[in-house]
DNA sequence: CCGACAACCTGTGAGC
DNA sequence: TGCTCACAGGTTGTCG
């Protein structure tokens, strides 16, 4: 489920509940996620008190201290906080991970297709591997239209593919891609390397503007996420192209298009998007 | 370096 | 009702 909207959302709502919090146990029911999620995390967490919970791109970083629990949602993946002084239901199937806190609150890692990830990191987390290379956060200044047109020049890939590149921009997954390039008025098929910078700096605008709203949708609905199994933002979210194949544009009333771009799912408006 | 594609794994919904 | 197939929010690794 999620883009970096939800896994925002996730952050905000799980950081409360949290910070300055001590770790008294982890269980890990099933290690086998994208990487081998460390045995010795059931050893070496317990003790550590949560400093912040922080993200980078679609990472959330749980921040200890001594290091970094870096957590991945993946495809499939959520988070729940369940606070201590409720009755807690026991762990459903996918329910792969469990950290208990000193309040008497669990963390709890739901993901059926582990897809995601949970490491530990001791050092500096910019230097970690799956850091170096990602591109800037898109809701910074450091996300700008000077750098997409200096880097796409020359580049014969689709624009769609060139900004869900996280080394370009992080965080812009496939819903958000084909929203952001519908309000940028640009074809998803467009080689990105022949967009001109006005274009860009209207793609940067609805990027930054897309991600914000679908933030504040995921926000309306914080206060249910920690108790409920309330998946934020896609269910309350209404799209202009994203699902919408063969239905009138809420813009221009044309039919919306479907096409496959690597493997995933494009839509379009070919009256709107040029 | 570029760009296309398979792979990881499970659940769901459409169609027969 | 039950089976099969296509497809789903991400990322990495491989190949030409």
């Amino acid at each position: 489920m999620p883009e970096l909207p939800e896994v925002e959302t996730t952050r905000r709502g799980i950081e409360p509940h949290l910070v300055s919090r001590t770790i008294v146990s982890v269980d890990i029911r099933n290690h086998n996620f994208r990487w081998p999620i460390p045995s010795d995390l059931e050893a070496t967490l317990p003790g550590l008190q949560v400093r912040a919970v922080n993200r980078r791109a679609k990472y959330l970083l749980v921040d200890c201290g001594a290091g970094n629990l870096i957590i991945h949602l993946g495809m499939s993946g959520s988070l729940r906080f369940l606070p201590g002084n409720t009755a807690q239901e026991p762990p459903q199937k996918h329910d792969h991970v469990e950290l208990r806190f000193d309040c008497g609150g669990i963390l709890r890692l739901r993901d059926p297709r582990r897809f995601g990830a949970v490491l530990w990191d001791a050092g500096p987390i910019e230097q970690n591997q799956l850091f170096v290379h990602l591109g800037p956060e898109p809701l910074t200044d450091a996300f700008s239209a000077q750098g997409l047109y200096e880097r796409s020049r020359g580049l014969r890939a689709p624009i769609k593919a060139f900004v869900m590149d996280q080394r370009m921009v992080v965080g812009v997954g496939n819903i958000y891609a084909n929203e952001a390039l519908f309000h940028a008025g640009i074809r998803p098929q467009t080689a990105a390397g022949r967009i001109a910078l006005g274009r860009y700096t209207k793609l940067v605008s609805a990027t930054k503007e897309v991600l914000r709203l679908a933030i504040n949708a995921g926000g309306s609905s914080l206060r249910d996420f920690v108790q409920t199994d309330g998946k934020p933002g896609y269910f309350q979210q209404q799209y202009w192209v994203y699902g919408r194949t063969g239905q009138a544009c809420r813009a221009c009333d044309a039919t919306i298009r479907q096409i496959k771009q690597a493997n995933r799912s494009t839509f379009y408006c070919p009256r709107c998007q040029r």
